[in-house]
DNA sequence: CGAAAGATTGAGGTGTATCAAGATCAGTGG
DNA sequence: CCACTGATCTTGATACACCTCAATCTTTCG
Protein backbone atom coordinates (compact mmCIF):
# COMPACT_ATOMS: atom_id res chain seq x y z
CA UNK A 1 0.00 0.00 0.00
CA UNK A 2 3.21 2.33 0.56
CA UNK A 3 3.95 2.12 -3.28
CA UNK A 4 0.56 4.13 -3.95
CA UNK A 5 1.78 8.07 -4.13
CA UNK A 6 4.08 6.63 -7.27
CA UNK A 7 0.73 6.05 -9.29
CA UNK A 8 -1.88 8.82 -7.80
CA UNK A 9 -1.86 12.34 -6.15
CA UNK A 10 -1.80 11.89 -2.18
CA UNK A 11 -3.20 14.61 0.05
CA UNK A 12 -1.90 14.83 3.74
CA UNK A 13 -4.54 15.73 5.94
CA UNK A 14 -3.81 16.86 10.25
CA UNK A 15 -6.59 16.63 12.37
CA UNK A 16 -6.47 17.80 15.46
CA UNK A 17 -7.74 15.82 18.44
CA UNK A 18 -11.21 15.49 18.51
CA UNK A 19 -11.54 16.19 15.10
CA UNK A 20 -14.06 14.70 12.19
CA UNK A 21 -12.21 13.20 9.08
CA UNK A 22 -15.73 12.72 7.88
CA UNK A 23 -18.89 12.74 8.94
CA UNK A 24 -21.90 10.11 8.00
CA UNK A 25 -24.08 11.89 5.18
CA UNK A 26 -20.89 13.65 3.75
CA UNK A 27 -19.76 12.96 0.04
CA UNK A 28 -17.65 10.27 -0.03
CA UNK A 29 -14.18 10.69 -2.34
CA UNK A 30 -11.55 9.65 -1.26
CA UNK A 31 -10.16 6.46 1.25
CA UNK A 32 -8.22 7.33 3.75
CA UNK A 33 -4.55 5.62 5.07
CA UNK A 34 -3.84 6.46 8.40
CA UNK A 35 0.13 7.93 8.80
CA UNK A 36 -0.20 8.82 12.53
CA UNK A 37 -1.92 9.12 15.17
CA UNK A 38 -5.42 7.25 15.71
CA UNK A 39 -8.78 7.60 14.77
CA UNK A 40 -12.57 5.67 15.13
CA UNK A 41 -15.01 5.14 13.54
CA UNK A 42 -18.61 5.41 14.83
CA UNK A 43 -21.67 3.83 13.19
CA UNK A 44 -25.17 5.66 13.94
CA UNK A 45 -28.69 5.00 13.45
CA UNK A 46 -31.29 6.88 12.76
CA UNK A 47 -32.85 7.20 16.68
CA UNK A 48 -29.61 8.00 17.51
CA UNK A 49 -28.20 4.57 19.10
CA UNK A 50 -24.50 4.68 18.37
CA UNK A 51 -21.03 2.47 18.62
CA UNK A 52 -17.50 2.47 18.07
CA UNK A 53 -17.27 0.28 15.00
CA UNK A 54 -13.51 0.32 14.93
CA UNK A 55 -9.70 2.02 15.98
CA UNK A 56 -7.56 2.44 13.45
CA UNK A 57 -3.81 3.21 13.28
CA UNK A 58 -0.44 3.91 11.07
CA UNK A 59 -1.02 1.32 7.92
CA UNK A 60 -4.89 1.24 8.28
CA UNK A 61 -7.32 2.39 5.96
CA UNK A 62 -10.59 4.37 6.72
CA UNK A 63 -13.46 5.07 4.89
CA UNK A 64 -14.08 1.99 2.70
CA UNK A 65 -17.26 0.99 4.28
CA UNK A 66 -18.65 3.79 1.94
CA UNK A 67 -17.35 2.47 -1.10
CA UNK A 68 -19.92 2.25 -4.13
CA UNK A 69 -22.50 4.65 -2.04
CA UNK A 70 -22.05 9.12 -2.69
CA UNK A 71 -22.13 8.94 0.97
CA UNK A 72 -20.24 8.05 4.29
CA UNK A 73 -21.89 5.58 6.41
CA UNK A 74 -20.25 6.27 9.42
CA UNK A 75 -17.96 9.02 11.40
CA UNK A 76 -14.52 9.20 11.63
CA UNK A 77 -12.55 11.18 14.25
CA UNK A 78 -9.59 11.64 15.38
CA UNK A 79 -8.62 10.41 19.07
CA UNK A 80 -5.10 12.47 19.02
CA UNK A 81 -3.59 14.47 16.92
CA UNK A 82 -3.82 12.42 13.72
CA UNK A 83 -2.41 12.70 9.96
CA UNK A 84 -4.12 10.69 6.85
CA UNK A 85 -2.97 9.83 3.42
CA UNK A 86 -5.95 11.18 1.00
CA UNK A 87 -6.74 8.75 -1.87
CA UNK A 88 -9.08 9.99 -4.34
CA UNK A 89 -11.59 7.23 -5.29
CA UNK A 90 -11.56 7.45 -8.84
CA UNK A 91 -8.04 7.84 -8.89
CA UNK A 92 -7.58 4.52 -6.98
CA UNK A 93 -9.85 2.83 -9.11
CA UNK A 94 -8.14 3.91 -12.04
CA UNK A 95 -4.68 2.90 -11.19
CA UNK A 96 -6.24 -0.56 -9.72
CA UNK A 97 -7.78 -0.98 -13.37
CA UNK A 98 -4.01 -0.54 -14.67
CA UNK A 99 -2.10 -2.46 -11.63
CA UNK A 100 -3.24 -6.17 -10.58
CA UNK A 101 -1.48 -6.15 -7.51
CA UNK A 102 -3.03 -2.82 -6.21
CA UNK A 103 -6.51 -4.51 -7.39
CA UNK A 104 -5.70 -7.50 -5.42
CA UNK A 105 -4.65 -5.73 -2.36
CA UNK A 106 -7.69 -3.18 -2.06
CA UNK A 107 -9.66 -6.60 -2.37
CA UNK A 108 -7.33 -8.38 0.52
CA UNK A 109 -8.25 -4.86 2.29
CA UNK A 110 -11.65 -5.11 2.53
CA UNK A 111 -11.99 -8.97 3.06
CA UNK A 112 -9.18 -8.28 6.02
CA UNK A 113 -11.82 -5.81 7.31
CA UNK A 114 -15.10 -8.10 7.01
CA UNK A 115 -12.14 -10.89 8.83
CA UNK A 116 -11.63 -8.63 11.92
CA UNK A 117 -15.21 -7.18 12.49
CA UNK A 118 -16.43 -11.20 12.43
CA UNK A 119 -13.62 -11.73 15.02
CA UNK A 120 -14.88 -9.07 17.15
CA UNK A 121 -18.68 -10.40 16.88
CA UNK A 122 -17.90 -13.18 17.36
CA UNK A 123 -15.72 -12.06 20.55
CA UNK A 124 -18.46 -10.21 21.94
CA UNK A 125 -21.24 -12.89 21.73
CA UNK A 126 -19.26 -15.59 23.30
CA UNK A 127 -17.34 -13.97 25.96
CA UNK A 128 -18.42 -12.09 29.40
CA UNK A 129 -17.23 -8.60 29.93
CA UNK A 130 -13.85 -8.96 31.48
CA UNK A 131 -12.38 -11.47 29.07
CA UNK A 132 -13.83 -8.88 26.48
CA UNK A 133 -11.12 -5.87 28.16
CA UNK A 134 -8.43 -8.67 28.61
CA UNK A 135 -8.97 -9.68 24.40
CA UNK A 136 -8.97 -5.54 23.72
CA UNK A 137 -5.82 -5.04 25.75
CA UNK A 138 -4.40 -8.19 23.86
CA UNK A 139 -5.30 -6.44 20.82
CA UNK A 140 -4.19 -2.92 20.86
CA UNK A 141 -0.75 -4.54 22.71
CA UNK A 142 -0.66 -6.46 19.58
CA UNK A 143 -0.79 -3.26 17.60
CA UNK A 144 1.35 -1.25 19.20
CA UNK A 145 3.91 -4.19 17.99
CA UNK A 146 3.10 -4.28 15.15
CA UNK A 147 4.00 -0.70 14.93
CA UNK A 148 7.39 -1.17 16.35
CA UNK A 149 6.46 -0.01 19.86
CA UNK A 150 6.13 -1.72 22.82
CA UNK A 151 3.29 -4.10 23.85
CA UNK A 152 4.16 -4.52 27.01
CA UNK A 153 3.87 -0.55 27.93
CA UNK A 154 1.18 1.88 25.85
CA UNK A 155 -1.14 4.47 26.31
CA UNK A 156 -4.59 3.78 25.85
CA UNK A 157 -5.79 6.84 23.30
CA UNK A 158 -9.62 6.50 23.24
CA UNK A 159 -11.66 7.02 26.78
CA UNK A 160 -13.64 4.22 28.49
CA UNK A 161 -16.39 5.63 27.12
CA UNK A 162 -15.00 4.41 23.51
CA UNK A 163 -13.86 1.16 25.09
CA UNK A 164 -17.32 0.53 26.29
CA UNK A 165 -19.11 1.20 23.20
CA UNK A 166 -16.70 -1.13 21.38
CA UNK A 167 -16.86 -3.65 23.47
CA UNK A 168 -20.80 -3.10 23.96
CA UNK A 169 -20.42 -3.01 28.00
CA UNK A 170 -21.10 0.20 30.36
CA UNK A 171 -18.23 2.05 30.82
CA UNK A 172 -18.39 1.54 34.96
CA UNK A 173 -18.06 -2.44 33.72
CA UNK A 174 -14.90 -1.75 31.76
CA UNK A 175 -13.38 0.56 34.94
CA UNK A 176 -14.09 -2.43 37.13
CA UNK A 177 -12.89 -4.95 34.44
CA UNK A 178 -9.48 -2.99 33.92
CA UNK A 179 -9.55 -2.82 38.25
CA UNK A 180 -9.70 -6.15 38.44
CA UNK A 181 -6.77 -7.15 35.98
CA UNK A 182 -4.86 -5.09 37.83
CA UNK A 183 -5.92 -6.48 41.29
CA UNK A 184 -4.73 -10.00 39.36
CA UNK A 185 -1.65 -8.44 38.53
CA UNK A 186 -2.18 -9.31 34.84
CA UNK A 187 -1.74 -5.83 33.99
CA UNK A 188 -1.07 -2.45 35.59
CA UNK A 189 -3.11 0.76 34.57
CA UNK A 190 -3.33 4.46 35.74
CA UNK A 191 -5.50 6.12 33.98
CA UNK A 192 -4.77 5.79 29.91
CA UNK A 193 -1.34 4.05 30.61
CA UNK A 194 -1.65 0.24 30.65
CA UNK A 195 1.42 -2.12 31.19
CA UNK A 196 0.99 -5.98 30.91
CA UNK A 197 2.63 -7.82 33.47
CA UNK A 198 1.21 -11.23 32.83
CA UNK A 199 0.69 -11.88 29.22
CA UNK A 200 -0.13 -15.63 29.84
CA UNK A 201 -2.54 -14.54 32.46
CA UNK A 202 -4.35 -11.96 30.49
CA UNK A 203 -4.57 -14.96 27.16
CA UNK A 204 -6.00 -17.00 29.81
CA UNK A 205 -8.22 -14.63 30.77
CA UNK A 206 -9.59 -13.57 27.11
CA UNK A 207 -10.28 -17.20 25.87
CA UNK A 208 -11.71 -18.88 28.56
CA UNK B 1 -23.64 -9.35 -11.12
CA UNK B 2 -26.16 -11.71 -12.96
CA UNK B 3 -23.87 -10.90 -16.39
CA UNK B 4 -21.28 -12.63 -14.98
CA UNK B 5 -21.63 -15.58 -16.70
CA UNK B 6 -20.98 -13.99 -19.99
CA UNK B 7 -17.31 -13.79 -18.95
CA UNK B 8 -16.11 -16.41 -16.93
CA UNK B 9 -16.74 -19.91 -16.28
CA UNK B 10 -19.69 -20.84 -13.63
CA UNK B 11 -19.92 -23.96 -12.10
CA UNK B 12 -23.52 -24.83 -10.50
CA UNK B 13 -22.83 -26.67 -7.03
CA UNK B 14 -26.18 -28.22 -5.42
CA UNK B 15 -26.31 -28.77 -1.63
CA UNK B 16 -28.49 -30.47 0.58
CA UNK B 17 -29.73 -29.20 3.93
CA UNK B 18 -26.69 -29.22 6.43
CA UNK B 19 -24.26 -29.81 3.81
CA UNK B 20 -21.19 -27.42 4.02
CA UNK B 21 -20.30 -25.63 1.02
CA UNK B 22 -16.97 -25.00 2.90
CA UNK B 23 -15.12 -25.60 5.80
CA UNK B 24 -12.41 -22.89 7.98
CA UNK B 25 -8.87 -24.10 6.50
CA UNK B 26 -9.85 -25.53 3.37
CA UNK B 27 -8.42 -24.30 0.10
CA UNK B 28 -10.15 -20.87 -1.33
CA UNK B 29 -10.82 -20.56 -5.08
CA UNK B 30 -13.80 -19.60 -5.74
CA UNK B 31 -16.31 -17.12 -4.83
CA UNK B 32 -20.08 -18.51 -4.53
CA UNK B 33 -22.93 -16.77 -5.47
CA UNK B 34 -26.34 -17.97 -4.32
CA UNK B 35 -29.14 -19.52 -6.69
CA UNK B 36 -31.42 -20.85 -4.29
CA UNK B 37 -31.82 -21.69 -0.80
CA UNK B 38 -30.24 -20.29 2.10
CA UNK B 39 -26.67 -20.62 3.84
CA UNK B 40 -25.82 -19.59 7.12
CA UNK B 41 -21.79 -18.69 7.39
CA UNK B 42 -20.25 -19.53 10.96
CA UNK B 43 -17.05 -17.78 12.27
CA UNK B 44 -14.88 -20.25 14.81
CA UNK B 45 -12.45 -19.37 17.35
CA UNK B 46 -9.39 -21.81 18.12
CA UNK B 47 -11.05 -23.11 21.91
CA UNK B 48 -14.19 -23.82 20.00
CA UNK B 49 -15.99 -20.87 20.37
CA UNK B 50 -18.20 -19.82 17.48
CA UNK B 51 -21.69 -17.62 15.84
CA UNK B 52 -23.33 -17.73 12.82
CA UNK B 53 -22.09 -14.17 11.40
CA UNK B 54 -24.71 -13.87 8.29
CA UNK B 55 -27.30 -15.55 6.64
CA UNK B 56 -27.33 -15.87 2.74
CA UNK B 57 -30.19 -16.01 0.11
CA UNK B 58 -30.62 -15.79 -3.71
CA UNK B 59 -28.04 -13.28 -4.87
CA UNK B 60 -25.68 -12.97 -2.35
CA UNK B 61 -21.97 -13.63 -2.45
CA UNK B 62 -20.56 -16.23 0.06
CA UNK B 63 -16.95 -16.67 0.55
CA UNK B 64 -15.47 -13.39 0.50
CA UNK B 65 -14.58 -13.05 3.69
CA UNK B 66 -11.60 -14.95 2.71
CA UNK B 67 -10.40 -13.14 -0.40
CA UNK B 68 -6.70 -12.59 -0.37
CA UNK B 69 -6.07 -15.83 2.16
CA UNK B 70 -4.95 -19.80 1.16
CA UNK B 71 -7.62 -21.03 3.57
CA UNK B 72 -11.60 -20.67 3.67
CA UNK B 73 -11.84 -17.97 7.50
CA UNK B 74 -14.75 -19.53 8.51
CA UNK B 75 -17.55 -22.09 7.50
CA UNK B 76 -20.50 -21.75 4.78
CA UNK B 77 -23.20 -24.48 5.51
CA UNK B 78 -26.76 -24.92 3.49
CA UNK B 79 -30.03 -24.66 5.79
CA UNK B 80 -32.21 -26.41 2.71
CA UNK B 81 -31.61 -27.80 -0.11
CA UNK B 82 -29.78 -25.22 -1.93
CA UNK B 83 -27.53 -24.44 -5.41
CA UNK B 84 -24.80 -21.39 -5.42
CA UNK B 85 -22.61 -20.75 -8.46
CA UNK B 86 -18.95 -21.11 -8.22
CA UNK B 87 -16.51 -18.22 -9.71
CA UNK B 88 -13.24 -19.04 -9.40
CA UNK B 89 -11.34 -16.28 -7.95
CA UNK B 90 -8.75 -16.17 -10.24
CA UNK B 91 -11.05 -15.58 -13.15
CA UNK B 92 -12.77 -13.23 -11.35
CA UNK B 93 -9.78 -11.17 -10.71
CA UNK B 94 -9.01 -11.20 -14.55
CA UNK B 95 -12.26 -10.27 -15.76
CA UNK B 96 -12.20 -7.49 -12.79
CA UNK B 97 -9.10 -6.30 -14.60
CA UNK B 98 -10.86 -5.70 -17.97
CA UNK B 99 -14.37 -4.98 -16.72
CA UNK B 100 -14.17 -1.37 -14.86
CA UNK B 101 -17.72 -2.03 -14.01
CA UNK B 102 -16.96 -5.38 -12.71
CA UNK B 103 -14.32 -4.46 -10.41
CA UNK B 104 -16.71 -1.35 -8.89
CA UNK B 105 -19.36 -4.05 -8.70
CA UNK B 106 -16.64 -6.08 -6.60
CA UNK B 107 -15.87 -3.22 -4.12
CA UNK B 108 -19.09 -2.41 -3.69
CA UNK B 109 -20.10 -6.09 -2.72
CA UNK B 110 -17.30 -5.88 -0.39
CA UNK B 111 -17.79 -2.60 1.57
CA UNK B 112 -21.78 -3.33 1.62
CA UNK B 113 -20.75 -6.56 3.35
CA UNK B 114 -18.83 -4.48 5.90
CA UNK B 115 -21.65 -1.98 6.51
CA UNK B 116 -24.18 -4.99 6.68
CA UNK B 117 -21.80 -6.36 10.04
CA UNK B 118 -21.81 -3.07 11.23
CA UNK B 119 -25.07 -2.56 11.34
CA UNK B 120 -25.84 -5.91 12.82
CA UNK B 121 -22.57 -5.09 15.13
CA UNK B 122 -24.61 -1.75 16.51
CA UNK B 123 -28.27 -3.20 16.48
CA UNK B 124 -26.70 -6.06 18.87
CA UNK B 125 -24.21 -3.27 21.28
CA UNK B 126 -27.58 -1.34 21.63
CA UNK B 127 -30.43 -3.47 21.72
CA UNK B 128 -31.86 -5.94 24.17
CA UNK B 129 -33.20 -9.39 23.20
CA UNK B 130 -36.47 -8.76 22.25
CA UNK B 131 -35.82 -5.81 19.89
CA UNK B 132 -33.06 -7.79 18.58
CA UNK B 133 -35.42 -10.63 17.61
CA UNK B 134 -37.93 -8.16 16.08
CA UNK B 135 -35.19 -6.52 14.52
CA UNK B 136 -34.26 -9.99 13.02
CA UNK B 137 -37.86 -10.38 11.83
CA UNK B 138 -38.35 -7.40 9.86
CA UNK B 139 -34.64 -7.84 8.36
CA UNK B 140 -35.27 -11.38 7.08
CA UNK B 141 -39.17 -9.88 5.77
CA UNK B 142 -37.45 -7.65 3.98
CA UNK B 143 -35.41 -10.23 2.28
CA UNK B 144 -38.17 -12.02 1.32
CA UNK B 145 -39.41 -8.92 -0.11
CA UNK B 146 -36.64 -8.29 -2.01
CA UNK B 147 -36.78 -11.52 -3.85
CA UNK B 148 -40.50 -11.21 -4.25
CA UNK B 149 -42.36 -13.09 -1.63
CA UNK B 150 -44.37 -11.80 0.87
CA UNK B 151 -43.07 -9.90 3.80
CA UNK B 152 -45.67 -10.81 5.50
CA UNK B 153 -45.89 -14.74 5.32
CA UNK B 154 -42.43 -16.37 5.54
CA UNK B 155 -40.82 -19.74 6.79
CA UNK B 156 -37.48 -18.86 9.26
CA UNK B 157 -34.90 -21.30 7.26
CA UNK B 158 -32.41 -21.32 10.58
CA UNK B 159 -33.01 -23.27 13.73
CA UNK B 160 -33.54 -21.49 17.32
CA UNK B 161 -30.23 -22.11 17.95
CA UNK B 162 -28.97 -20.14 14.44
CA UNK B 163 -31.19 -17.99 15.62
CA UNK B 164 -29.59 -17.25 19.00
CA UNK B 165 -25.98 -17.56 18.13
CA UNK B 166 -26.84 -14.45 15.09
CA UNK B 167 -28.17 -12.42 18.09
CA UNK B 168 -25.72 -13.43 20.68
CA UNK B 169 -28.59 -14.33 22.93
CA UNK B 170 -29.68 -18.09 23.63
CA UNK B 171 -32.31 -19.72 22.00
CA UNK B 172 -34.83 -20.00 25.31
CA UNK B 173 -34.72 -16.31 25.26
CA UNK B 174 -35.45 -16.01 21.10
CA UNK B 175 -38.25 -18.47 21.98
CA UNK B 176 -39.54 -16.07 24.47
CA UNK B 177 -39.06 -13.07 22.39
CA UNK B 178 -41.10 -14.68 19.59
CA UNK B 179 -43.62 -15.65 22.17
CA UNK B 180 -43.83 -12.25 23.83
CA UNK B 181 -44.30 -10.80 20.50
CA UNK B 182 -47.23 -13.00 19.49
CA UNK B 183 -48.80 -12.38 22.66
CA UNK B 184 -48.33 -8.60 21.85
CA UNK B 185 -50.14 -9.72 18.53
CA UNK B 186 -47.54 -7.93 16.52
CA UNK B 187 -46.56 -11.81 14.43
CA UNK B 188 -48.28 -15.42 14.75
CA UNK B 189 -45.84 -18.16 15.34
CA UNK B 190 -45.90 -21.78 14.64
CA UNK B 191 -42.81 -23.19 14.69
CA UNK B 192 -40.75 -21.81 11.60
CA UNK B 193 -43.64 -20.13 9.86
CA UNK B 194 -43.96 -16.43 10.80
CA UNK B 195 -46.79 -14.04 9.77
CA UNK B 196 -46.13 -10.64 10.39
CA UNK B 197 -49.30 -8.99 11.90
CA UNK B 198 -48.55 -5.53 13.08
CA UNK B 199 -45.72 -4.47 11.34
CA UNK B 200 -45.80 -0.51 12.88
CA UNK B 201 -45.72 -2.49 16.25
CA UNK B 202 -42.85 -4.68 15.26
CA UNK B 203 -41.35 -1.67 13.66
CA UNK B 204 -41.40 0.45 16.80
CA UNK B 205 -40.31 -2.75 19.31
CA UNK B 206 -36.95 -3.27 16.95
CA UNK B 207 -35.81 0.55 17.36
CA UNK B 208 -36.87 1.72 21.26
C1' DC C 1 -42.64 -47.00 15.99
C1' DG C 2 -38.87 -45.30 18.51
C1' DA C 3 -35.18 -42.15 18.98
C1' DA C 4 -33.15 -37.87 18.39
C1' DA C 5 -33.48 -33.12 17.49
C1' DG C 6 -35.83 -28.90 18.00
C1' DA C 7 -38.94 -25.86 20.46
C1' DT C 8 -41.44 -24.08 24.44
C1' DT C 9 -42.05 -22.84 29.14
C1' DG C 10 -40.92 -22.45 34.13
C1' DA C 11 -38.07 -21.43 38.35
C1' DG C 12 -34.12 -19.60 40.23
C1' DG C 13 -29.32 -17.61 39.97
C1' DT C 14 -25.97 -14.23 38.20
C1' DG C 15 -23.57 -10.74 35.60
C1' DT C 16 -24.08 -6.45 34.08
C1' DA C 17 -26.82 -2.20 33.95
C1' DT C 18 -28.38 1.49 36.56
C1' DC C 19 -28.12 5.07 39.82
C1' DA C 20 -25.29 7.75 42.64
C1' DA C 21 -21.30 9.73 44.95
C1' DG C 22 -16.43 10.97 44.88
C1' DA C 23 -11.92 11.36 43.01
C1' DT C 24 -8.75 12.82 39.52
C1' DC C 25 -7.40 15.22 35.64
C1' DA C 26 -7.35 18.87 31.68
C1' DG C 27 -8.31 23.16 30.24
C1' DT C 28 -9.66 28.15 31.07
C1' DG C 29 -9.60 32.53 32.72
C1' DG C 30 -8.80 35.60 36.48
C1' DC D 1 -0.01 30.63 39.55
C1' DC D 2 -4.12 29.14 41.28
C1' DA D 3 -9.12 28.71 41.42
C1' DC D 4 -12.69 27.04 38.82
C1' DT D 5 -15.26 24.13 35.70
C1' DG D 6 -16.30 20.29 33.11
C1' DA D 7 -14.85 15.88 31.56
C1' DT D 8 -13.20 11.50 32.72
C1' DC D 9 -12.61 7.80 35.73
C1' DT D 10 -13.42 4.92 39.79
C1' DT D 11 -16.12 2.63 43.18
C1' DG D 12 -20.34 1.24 45.70
C1' DA D 13 -25.29 -0.43 46.28
C1' DT D 14 -29.25 -2.11 44.16
C1' DA D 15 -32.26 -3.84 40.35
C1' DC D 16 -33.35 -6.49 36.58
C1' DA D 17 -32.66 -8.85 32.12
C1' DC D 18 -30.85 -12.70 30.60
C1' DC D 19 -28.66 -17.14 31.54
C1' DT D 20 -28.82 -21.68 33.48
C1' DC D 21 -30.92 -25.84 34.52
C1' DA D 22 -34.77 -28.70 33.91
C1' DA D 23 -39.12 -30.68 32.33
C1' DT D 24 -42.41 -31.22 28.71
C1' DC D 25 -44.04 -31.28 24.13
C1' DT D 26 -43.64 -31.52 19.00
C1' DT D 27 -41.63 -32.74 14.89
C1' DT D 28 -38.51 -35.27 12.03
C1' DC D 29 -36.39 -39.16 10.30
C1' DG D 30 -34.30 -43.66 10.25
Amino acid sequence: MEALQAHLSVTRRKHAAGQYLFRAGQAFRALHLVHAGTYKTCELADDGREKVTAFKMRGELVGAESIGLDTHACDAIALEDSETWELPYPAVMKAAAQLPWLQAQIHAALAAEIRCDRNWMLLLATLAAEPRVAAFLMHMAAKQARLGYSARHFILRMSRLDIASFLAIKHETVSRALSHLADLNYISVQRREVRVLDEDGLRGMATA
